[in-house]
Parts: structure tokens; sequence; C-alpha cells
DNA sequence: GTAACTGCAAAATATTTGCATCCTT
DNA sequence: AAGGATGCAAATATTTTGCAGTTAC
């Protein structure tokens, strides 16, 4: 793990540091997505504030991570797939929030279909978020 | 026009001022989504923000307007549908986000497919949003 | 007249920026 | 050693809350 941390940073032309390891393997651990909020409780209020924001800048950047769309307030991020790095980032699966847990959750065997626009819409990218109970709080 | 905004407001049990009427008419005259910051801007720096935010939390209460996701900290707006009122919320359609002039459009003619989801999900919303060069800026 | 709505002030939160210091390479 | 990353302080921006005055019904 610690050396798949320090190679997705290299490969990234990113320094390797102890806040960006960290909130790495936040993001490997958890295979939903996360706000930034999350990571100030689970990294345990070791960073500051602005080091959160910084790295997940630099993670946007260098297309570590993308953003997914809320309906509330707080964008969301969430590892980018391997086919993401080349530049393009062709997250093209569903992503599922509960409305229990609030989890967003990768879908990564759900590909998001195809709709045809109406004539002068070019489209370049499409996101699909269902929203309802998950696999956990299914009870 | 104003009979109009005044059924909507009256039909939804909500007093009927200044302020609700030329927000709301603002929706019904941009056939696509308003940003809080976007009412700001076009009403003119006649209310108070505050009176803005309250304004928009009330027309979602009653189901008159529904959030949209987006991938930056903006929550956009837009109208519901007719058969919204009815409690559920069924926005079936797709959104389109334009990268150049940031306007969200709805399509309304454009149905959001159906996907299947992983055994355990349950799913209760569908929300799709294409991002691109819309058709008043493609040139 | 009463309940609901508005505007102002202020509190609480969230985000950005500048700069000195520290760490990675 | 040099460039980049971090932490702190502070500037901005955004959202929420309380309250007194005003307006709609």
């Amino acid at each position: 793990m610690e050396v798949l941390i320090d190679n997705i940073l290299k490969k990234n032309q990113l320094s390797v540091t102890g806040s960006r390891k960290k909130i790495l393997e936040l993001f490997l651990q958890s295979n939903g997505a996360l706000a930034h909020s999350d990571i100030e409780k689970k990294t345990g209020e070791k960073f500051d504030r602005v080091t959160v924001y910084r790295t997940l800048q630099s993670f946007l950047d260098k297309g570590i991570i993308h953003t997914i769309p809320t309906s509330d307030n707080s964008i969301r991020y969430a590892l980018c797939k391997d086919d993401c790095s080349k530049g393009h980032h062709h997250d093209n699966h569903v992503h599922f929030v509960c409305s229990k847990c609030t989890n967003t959750i990768c879908l990564d065997h759900v590909t998001i279909p195809s709709v045809k626009l109406p004539t002068g819409f070019k489209a370049s990218e499409f996101q699909m978020i269902v929203n309802g109970i998950c696999k956990s709080c299914q009870n």
C-alpha cells in the first residue's frame, strides 16, 4: 500500500509528503467519494485545513481525483480510475448517493448510458447520480 | 404573467410578496437553472441576500423549485414542472451545463435513460448532467 | 389584528491568499 | 541548495440566526 501511494504521487510529479500520503490513503481505503469535511474528520485534525484544500486542488490538477456533482453545497471527490490519468477524464460510471448513510459510492460496473442531445449541443462529459438506499443500509 | 406568478404562490400557501414575485419571475423567464449568485445579480441588488436565501428555501420546501447537482460549490435551482408539485419530484430530464456561458439548461425533451443497479441498491431518483457547449455558444 | 415576511446586524462557516519556515528532491 | 509544501494569520466569501419593524391576509 505504502509503495502504491508513493508511486501514484511520483507518477504525477508530486513530492511525497505526509499529508499527501495520508489523504491519498484515505481515498484508496474508502471506495466511495469524500467531501472536504470527511477528510478533515478522518485524518483526525492532523492537518491544517488549508493543507487539505491545497492537497485536493493539486490532486485535481494532476487528475488523481475528480469531483462528483452533488445537490448540497459540498463537493465530493473520488479517485480516478486508470484511464483517467491520461488527461481526459472519462469517469464513465454511475455514482450512487445513499440517503441514509450519505455515502457516495462509485458503481464502477454501471456505465452511463448515452443520450441523444438536441441539435446544437456538443457534449464533452456525462455524469449520472442515483439517489436511494445503498446495499449496506438496506434493512 | 403577473397572474400566473400570483397563482403559483397562492397554490402553495405562500403569501404574495415583492421578493417572491420577483424571484419567481426570474425563474419563469430563464428556462435554465439559477444559482444563488445569479439571482442576486439579476435582481439588481434589490433584496437582501438573506431574503434570497429564505425565499429559495421556501420555494424548495413547497416543491416549486428543485436543486440540480453541480461539480462546483454552487447549488443551482430550477423550476419544477407540473408533475413535481404532487410531492414526488420526478424531474425526469437531462440538465446541460455549458462550459462557455456556464448556464444550466433543462433539456426537457431528453429523458434520463434507466440503468440497472447492482443487487441491494434501491434507487429513488436519477439525475443526469451533461457538460459541453450549448447551442448559443456554438461558434 | 395576527401571522408571516423582510432587512439589518452579527454570528458561524467556509474558502482564499501571503508569507515565513520546513521538507523533499 | 532550490523549489515546492506546509502552517499560521488574516482577508474574503458564504450561509445561518435573532430580532425588530413591516406587510399580507
